[in-house]
RNA sequence: GGGCGGUUAGCUCAGCGGUAGAGCACUCGCCUUACAAGCGAGGGGUCACUGGUUCGAACCCAGUACCGCCCA
């Protein structure tokens, strides 16, 4: 293959467009079942179908893509599987809003014609995500896309739910529930998200005279629903009140009052309200002590009954009952603004309204101990393992799970109710009782997602996916799901696949930041759109700012100065790659005789191989991509690549080329699942291979270790840098010549005069050379003819600042030599090295005392 | 109210017992034939506070303050 010619600037979006769709119609994302190696499989946790792809998905795929991308150098069989969610709730608001446009209610068209229209919107809403992960770069095997309302995602739906009914495992019954009066719909725990809200704090006397008790209610409307008043048993203050019966107010219903020990005595009066209809904590109690349930709320939050307040919202009857009882003189106390948690649904903001209503459960207690023991007993790993607490504390104490919906757009649920009362589970190839009408709710959209690792193996069916992928090597996700999606992907999975679970490691990663480190949010208008950067930086930049944020569970704050960075540093291997190919680099072996820079360039390269490798095994991508892009521009750039020009222009072209090719080579393969397109272009071009797609990834060979060389090269690194100093303070123009007499013999530095002399421009002492200036650096002594008077005020300022060091460094360390206890205590290495620093300090303190004289 | 995490350079973060680091930002000098999206040099920190353990603490322990997150 001919080199092409590379522009001498990066341009991300040409060569972008290049690659993806060549990457697959070659097949490298196909996953092969029927392959005899390793499985590494990755699920990718299913996008919402309605929404699209923000940087918190831009990081989650961006480490799904470099362990997969890695796994698939490594030769692994791997499948990184990629879907989304239908979103139940979110979707079916979409289209409500899209038809109401027309003045359109989905009971306008009619439950089929609804739900045709959300497939519709579907395809729309779908195609851009799969756009967007196009434009990302995802890796990921398009041949085995799902979707959860798929037909074989559906049937496994319907499987599970048949099993768990017939274990039991699932029931129906009338209980409180999270109730949205907006979406009209029940929801779980956690669609509920709870705020602080300032709200108001009202005491009330009930009955008269001795038998008046006073309660305090934050939702004072609901009292029209009480049916008892409630006191600790032990709580004196209110013995001789138990058993007897006060006057609720406005409503002339004589109510008792019980006595329960989930009352708490400190709290308020010590006294509660008991409305068993519309509070789950009263339900419980009212269950307890056979209290009736009184419904005062239709399903919108409106006042049902009750004279004056019939018709009116919740949230304007409240401030009527208050009004009506203050009329009566039994409002004793009220607060406001009172600050307490109130729930509200996470996709409408609504406060949620506890209410009574008949839903589908399911029994999580046996499934939430089995996820807990998968986690304690090590065959699922939590990373980092901090977070397992978290894990634990919900998987322990987990709630029953409201799993039905009474919306139209999801799995409905597969119960049929005959014509007597009969009731009927039908499993996928059962046939439905003729004459029975199916349960009109759907399940909850998280109940589908929690197969998602195993439906979309194929599951029911004994598939080779299933067999072969499952269980999947790792879960990457933020640690805000953990809990919630990934518990119950771990009560399914071990459910479903006889105690098996379904990812071995479970990695998260944390939220997206801005440079301040705050939440990004549309109000505060700091939300970065991940494909304005990948047009603005390129998708490789737009990754590698994430990626060498992200620490396990840690969040990652982002800028768009980053941002630039990290497209300067994708051009930096751009120009470098350039560079080595414009030099002939040649990947085609090592040379049998390499220089020393070489050596050190080769081992250097196996040390960052090894860190890079290690830091993958603990998903540290702010470790991997730290160590290369170091190794990259301070070493290879920095100092390699001079180097080799030096060693070019000495006749070494040939070692040289195949030295810089085969470094190239490993970097850019290091770098590919980081950063895969830039990569991808240039290692092809350096190559003439298919695709680094395929490419091996690069191990480490020890053999190529080599301290001396290392050694070596570092003493050359510390003269340059000395002399260059020298000359920023001194004022000499790069680009001026100057002479020098270098005595390096006997120190490391000693065979790299002619490379040193290039890189600091010093010329060989000729007739008539007189030093104006001496540096020593270590045992090395440099002296300089500047050609003229040499500007001794800096001169004196930098060997002063030299000799403060040294100073400084010789206090703190006679101080430790001459403490006993440290002398006797400390270990011997300690002990040894504080020698040599004590000498080290001595003698530059002499030298430069005696330079600053000699000025 | 309970729990978890954090507090290190202007910003974001590494370091987690033995000489305080990075990126970006900043200052100075340079268009040195891969790269000005660059090169070279430099400035900048009593590692939140108070005690303790230790020969030695940014690092371990206890407490305090503040910040963040989760749960109730």
């Amino acid at each position: 293959m001919t080199t092409p010619e590379l522009p001498t600037q990066y341009a991300p979006a040409e060569v972008e467009t290049r690659s993806y769709d060549r990457w697959v119609s070659a097949g490298y994302f196909r996953a092969d079942s029927g392959s005899g190696r390793e499985p590494y499989a990755i699920v990718l946790p299913p996008p919402n179908v309605t929404g699209s792809l923000h940087v918190g998905h831009a990081l989650d795929h961006s480490i799904q893509d470099a362990l997969t991308r890695r796994a698939r150098m490594r030769g692994l069989a791997t499948l990184w599987l990629p879907g989304m969610d239908h979103a139940g709730i979110a979707t079916q608001n979409v289209v409500e809003r899209e038809i109401a446009k027309d003045g359109l209610s989905r009971h306008d068209l009619g439950r089929e014609a609804f739900v045709d229209r959300v497939w519709q919107w579907k395809e729309e809403s779908g195609g851009r995500i799969l756009g967007q992960m196009k434009k990302l770069g995802d890796a990921v095997d398009w041949s085995r896309e799902r979707f959860t309302m798929d037909d074989g995602l559906s049937r496994a739906v319907q499987t599970i739910f048949k099993r768990l009914y017939d274990d039991s495992l699932i029931y129906r019954d009338n209980r409180i529930i999270n109730w949205c009066p907006r979406c009209l719909t029940a929801l779980s725990d956690i669609e509920v998200e709870h705020t602080e809200d300032e709200g108001e704090l009202v005491s009330i006397r009930y009955g008269d005279g001795d038998a008046s008790i006073v309660v305090a209610t934050t939702r004072a409307e609901t009292m029209l629903g009480d049916t008892a008043v409630a006191v600790h048993p032990s709580d004196e203050r209110y013995a001789h009140l138990i058993g007897q019966e006060v006057e609720l107010p406005l409503t002339g219903r004589r109510i008792p009052i019980v006595a329960d020990d989930h009352v708490d005595p400190a709290f308020g009066t010590g006294a509660v309200k008991v409305t068993p209809a519309h509070d789950p904590n009263d339900f419980e109690i009212g269950r307890r002590h056979d209290l009736p349930s009184l419904a005062i709320m239709d399903e919108r939050g409106v006042i049902t009954a009750h004279g004056p307040f019939e018709g009116l919202d919740r949230f304007e009857a409240r401030p009527a009952v208050v009004a009506a009882l203050r009329a009566q003189g039994r409002i004793v106390a009220e607060k406001r603004p009172y600050l307490h948690a109130v729930g509200h649904c996470s996709r409408c903001k609504t406060v949620v309204e506890p209410r009574l209503s008949l839903q589908w459960f399911v029994n999580v207690s046996p499934l939430a101990k089995a996820a807990g023991d998968a986690v304690r007993d090590g065959r699922t790993q939590i990373h980092p393992p901090e977070l397992a607490k978290r894990y634990f504390d919900w998987v322990d104490d987990m709630h029953d799970w409201c799993i039905s919906r009474q919306l139209w757009w999801g799995h409905r649920i597969p119960v049929w109710y005959g014509p007597d009362g009969e009731v009927v589970c039908v499993g996928p190839d059962d046939e439905v009782p003729e004459g029975y009408v199916q349960d009109p709710d759907v399940l909850d959209t998280w109940f589908s997602s929690a197969l998602w690792p195993f439906s979309t193996l194929g599951w029911p069916d004994e598939t080779a996916d299933l067999a072969k992928f499952y269980p999947t090597t790792v879960l990457v996700t933020g640690y805000d799901i953990l809990f919630f999606w990934v518990a119950r992907m771990m009560m399914f999975g071990l459910y479903a696949m006889d105690g098996r679970p379904p990812f071995r490691t479970v990695a998260l990663h944390g939220m997206v930041r801005d440079q301040f480190g705050k939440k990004m949010s549309k109000s505060f208008g700091n939300v970065v759109d991940p494909l304005d950067w990948i047009d603005r930086y390129g998708a490789d930049a737009t990754r590698f700012t994430l990626l060498r944020g992200a620490n396990p569970g840690s969040d990652v704050a982002i800028s768009e100065d980053w941002a630039g960075g990290s497209r300067n540093f994708c051009n930096k291997i751009w120009n470098a790659t350039r560079f080595a190919l414009l030099n002939g680099a040649v990947s085609d072996g090592l040379p049998d005789e390499p220089t020393a820079a070489d050596r050190w360039i080769l081992s250097r390269l196996q040390e960052v191989i090894a860190t890079v490798d290690e830091a993958y095994e603990n998903f540290e991508f702010a470790k991997i991509s730290d160590a290369l892009y170091h190794f990259a521009w301070d070493e290879v750039c920095d100092w390699y690549v001079e180097l080799a020009k030096i060693q070019i222009a000495a006749g070494l072209e040939t070692s040289t080329r195949r030295v810089l090719g085969h470094v190239f080579d490993a970097l850019l393969r290091l770098l590919h699942p980081l950063v895969p397109f830039v990569t991808e272009e240039l290692w092809r071009a350096l190559t003439g291979q298919e695709s680094i797609v395929v490419a091996p990834w690069p191990a480490a060979d020890r053999s190529l270790l080599d301290p001396d060389s290392e050694a070596a090269i570092l003493a050359v690194q510390e003269l340059v840098t000395q002399v260059r100093r020298f000359r920023s303070d001194q004022g000499l123009k790069p680009s001026q010549r100057v002479a020098a007499r270098l005595a390096l013999s006997g120190t490391p530095a000693a065979p790299h005069e002619h490379a040193i002399r290039s890189l600091v421009r010093l010329d060989p002492e000729g007739e008539g050379f007189a030093a104006t200036a001496r540096l020593e650096i270590g045992s090395v002594v440099v002296e300089i003819d500047t050609a003229g008077a040499i500007d001794v005020a800096a001169e004196r300022k930098r060997l002063e600042k030299d000799l403060a060091a040294a100073r400084k460094e010789q206090a703190q360390v006679t101080g430790k030599l001459g403490n006993e206890q440290f002398m006797s205590k400390a270990p011997e290495d300690v002990v040894a090295k504080v020698r040599a620093r004590a000498a080290q300090a001595e003698v530059d303190i002499a030298r430069l005392e005696g330079q600053l004289e000699a000025l």
